[in-house]
RNA sequence: GCACGCCUAGCUCAGUUGGUUAGAGCAUCGCAUUUACACUGCGAGGGUCAGGGGUUCGAAUCCCUUGGCGUGCACCA
């Protein structure tokens, strides 16, 4: 019986309907795919959906990689794996508070006007909506990902996990509080981590001033007001009659002062006059000089930016508002020497907002990435956080796919500092950690150079929130008022998310074996800009609190650019909005746009040409189905029959594709697969077989088997493209085969 | 400064461990016209694989070098 289908395909009459069935048919869910049922379960294969932000609509770099994963999913289910994509949001704690913030600014008002409740409960209103939106996007794009397991990071059970790795590190030393100069972006006012500090080049003054009868060099005037110690190098033999310890009185910025002479080898000789004056609280080098040799720490510029009282007159003032006074006034008094115009250096910037960092010292709680540490529970030596992540690339129980993000993931790992996990926000998961009351009152808490458990024993880690006394005097307890960096938590997702599914299973009596079963996963798929936020961190901690890699092979994808290889940015105008080129072309056309030419964490040129040709693709399958289709039923479509030249030239080509695309998937060469398929079903299959059965067919000796080839070729491509373009696959199977069977859970393509 | 990568057709890019005549998409040009599909078919032009040197029977591919472009990390007052 020959089927009449449109002349071509309209993906808007079938995408929704179709991602219906799927999800209807509850095979998302690995615990119900055939295998399992029939007792025969396959090996599993998990892969986590990287947590899509909760505070933006998806863009076209969340389809790049949600169509690499579908098809790293849909290729296991069809072998027959049990294949579990667990999809997940994160809370993005920094990202979405600045978000949020943003918004709050638009309506006239701001984080500081509010309550912390208050503004806990809005930006969780606002992140709610968000996801919706993106796990809307996330079906538009075809991704067969389970979600009767979506999770969100704010979870409890997933705080849970977060809470006892926590504890569990803070027991086995890896976690300490530290008073030490952080990153401090003024507008956020939060600490942040190096990796969220972006260096910028600038040409600015630098002033040389008389200090005494030495002339030092600084570009920065306005945080000199309580400088007092005068460094520099030992071997400098300039400077060679002053002795260490020397004191001198000089005439400064506010008045007569006694600085005192240091000499330490961290000082440039080379640099300026080599002699400089030190400003412990607000600059990292002077604060590590000063840390070492025990000198005093005094801070001069508060947390917004403002300058205190040790500035005199200038009490209040905005830095940059200051600066240029302060050198009028050391002009007045004779103390320029002269100034350098053209002073080149790199400044450090916010990376989210650009404002200039302005280091402080605020205590923060850190992990250390290099000490090797005893286990608390086990007693065993155990390497360092770093040692392990690079023992699992040495030992190949992770792989990063493409060399070339081994070298750079070494690189960093060579060069890692401890990591600060607390920030100073109130969108993200809180730190579970009591105070004494008494005695964070009696020391000003983030005064410099103080640490608030000096009162009163230690803080103390209360997972469960149930500590109410000071266990040193019995008095009240404050509870820390920072959340965590959210790259914590998310650092903990693929272990995290199956525990807190289990626990979720568990509490209501169904059988909880998610981690058991699905851990640790095959795969990690993210942009190669998380790296080291993102993936260095899951190893670290996956080895940390599971003896076991986090996954085995991470797969990076670039970055999606236009067609001019600009990155896209709103303001350019060259964004490509996801769901709107779905709208006009399709998701099987974006899906292998974003597929086709492109190998693994090399950026991506889009244009709307590719997409569009994408869609011609689709449609020549549709009307190759269609042509088949019209020729009615085969006899059957299992076993083809290599009778004239054109059927050999043809199936030996199959399954020359057959094992390439096979091939080629298993090596995460998606491109190359993609490209076989395309060539091998335009240009062979459509072009030249399909050519040639047209006299095939006009001869009743060959027409039966030249049906079934058809139909044995085209259902070998359906199946072979399905992970690819599964909308229209699946839609040509269901009009060829009827709706019962799906084409997402044949059985992968073998070869004849 | 430390590290990494890239340079292949007009454009955007593929090219796995070295192995036929170096490929695709788009673009260009010619031909075909009620065809499963114009969202088409057939065909053509277009490359010193950045330059130079080396290893090899053989190099876009490996090594050295020069030039150009880019990225990550660090960062000096």
């Amino acid at each position: 019986m020959s089927k009449d289908l449109p002349k071509s395909y309209n993906h808007a009459d079938y995408e929704s309907a179709i991602y219906t069935r799927w999800e209807a048919s509850g095979f998302f869910d690995p615990d119900n795919l055939p295998a399992a049922e029939a007792g025969l379960p396959g090996e599993p294969f998990t892969i986590m959906l990287p947590l899509p932000n909760a505070n933006a609509p998806l863009h076209v770099g969340h389809a790049l990689g949600l169509t690499v994963q579908d098809i790293l999913t849909r290729f296991a289910r069809m072998r027959g794996r049990r294949a579990l994509w667990l999809p997940g949001t994160d809370h993005a704690g920094f990202e979405t508070q600045v978000v949020f913030e943003k918004k709050l600014e638009k309506e006239g008002t701001s984080r500081f006007k509010m309550t912390r409740e208050e503004f806990y409960k809005a930006c969780w209103n606002f992140v709610q909506e968000n996801k919706h939106l993106s796990e809307q996007g996330i079906r538009r794009l075809g991704a067969s990902c389970d979600w009767s397991r979506n999770i969100f990071s704010l979870d409890p059970e997933i705080v849970k996990v977060v809470y006892e790795t926590f504890k569990k590190m803070h027991a086995d030393g890896l976690i300490y509080r530290g008073n030490r100069i952080c990153n401090w972006c003024p507008k956020h006012q939060t600490g942040l981590a190096d990796l969220e500090t972006k260096y910028e080049e600038r040409i600015e003054q630098f002033y040389y001033f008389k200090y005494g009868p030495f002339v030092i060099g600084t570009s920065r005037p306005e945080t000199k007001f309580g400088d007092k110690y005068v460094v520099m190098h030992p071997d400098d033999k300039r400077y060679a009659k002053y002795k260490e310890g020397d004191k001198l009185n000089l005439e400064w910025i506010n008045g007569p002062t006694v600085a005192t002479i240091i000499k330490d080898k961290a000082v440039d000789m080379e640099f300026g006059t080599g002699v400089m004056t030190i400003t412990p609280a607000h600059d990292a080098v002077d604060f590590e000089i000063a840390e070492r040799r025990k000198l005093d720490i005094e801070e001069v510029i508060d947390k917004r930016g403002k300058l205190l009282p040790i500035a005199g007159e200038f009490v209040g003032q905005k830095i940059m508002d200051a600066r240029s006074l302060i050198v009028e006034k050391l002009r007045a008094k004779g103390l320029v020497d002269h100034i350098d115009d053209k002073y080149t250096h790199n400044v450090q910037l916010c990376y989210k907002c650009g404002n200039l960092i302005e280091p402080q010292i605020v205590p923060q709680w850190y992990i250390k990435m290099t000490a090797s540490f005893t286990d608390n529970e086990t007693k065993q030596e155990r390497p360092s956080l770093r040692d392990m992540a690079v023992a699992a690339l040495d030992t190949k129980e992770v792989e990063i796919v493409t060399e070339k993000f081994e070298k750079i993931f070494r690189h960093w790992m060579a060069n890692i500092r401890d990591w600060p996990i607390s920030r100073q926000i109130w969108w993200g998961i809180p730190i579970p950690v009591k105070y004494c009351k008494q005695s964070l009152e009696s020391l000003p808490r983030r005064q410099a150079g103080k640490v608030e458990s000096q009162a009163c024993g230690q803080p103390v880690v209360d997972i469960e929130n149930k500590i109410d006394t000071c266990v040193g005097c019995g008095g009240g307890v404050i509870a820390d008022p920072d959340t965590f960096d959210t790259w914590f938590s998310s650092g903990q997702w693929p272990y995290a998310t199956l525990m807190a599914s289990d626990a979720k299973k568990a509490a209501v009596g169904q059988p909880a074996n998610d981690f058991a079963t699905y851990f640790p996963t095959q795969v990690m798929e993210t942009g190669w800009d998380i790296l080291f936020f993102w993936v260095a961190r899951m190893v670290m901690l996956s080895y940390y609190r599971t003896n076991k890699p986090p996954f085995a092979k991470v797969f990076l994808h670039g970055l999606v650019r236009d067609k001019d290889r600009q990155k896209m940015s709103k303001s350019k105008g060259n964004v490509i909005d996801p769901l709107g080129v779905i709208d006009m072309y399709g998701t099987d056309a974006l899906r292998f746009a974003l597929i086709f030419s492109t190998a693994a964490g090399n950026d991506i040129p889009l244009a709307e040409d590719k997409i569009k040709g994408m869609k011609h693709f689709a449609n020549k399958l549709w009307n190759i189905a269609r042509y088949i289709a019209a020729l009615g039923e085969p006899l059957t479509t299992a076993v083809p029959e290599a009778k004239t030249p054109a059927d050999q030239i043809i199936l030996e080509k199959l399954n020359a594709t057959i094992i390439a695309v096979t091939n080629n998937l298993e090596n995460f060469r998606l491109h190359e697969a993609a490209q076989s398929l395309y060539d091998f079903t335009w240009h062979e299959f459509a072009d030249i077989y399909i050519e040639a059965t047209k006299t095939q067919l006009l001869n009743s000796e060959s027409k039966n088997f030249t049906i079934q080839n058809l139909y044995y070729i085209l259902n070998n491509v359906l199946k072979l493209l399905h992970p690819f373009m599964p909308f229209v696959t699946e839609a040509i199977w269901s009009e060829l085969y009827g709706q019962e069977k799906l084409l997402m859970v044949e059985p992968w393509p073998v070869t004849k």
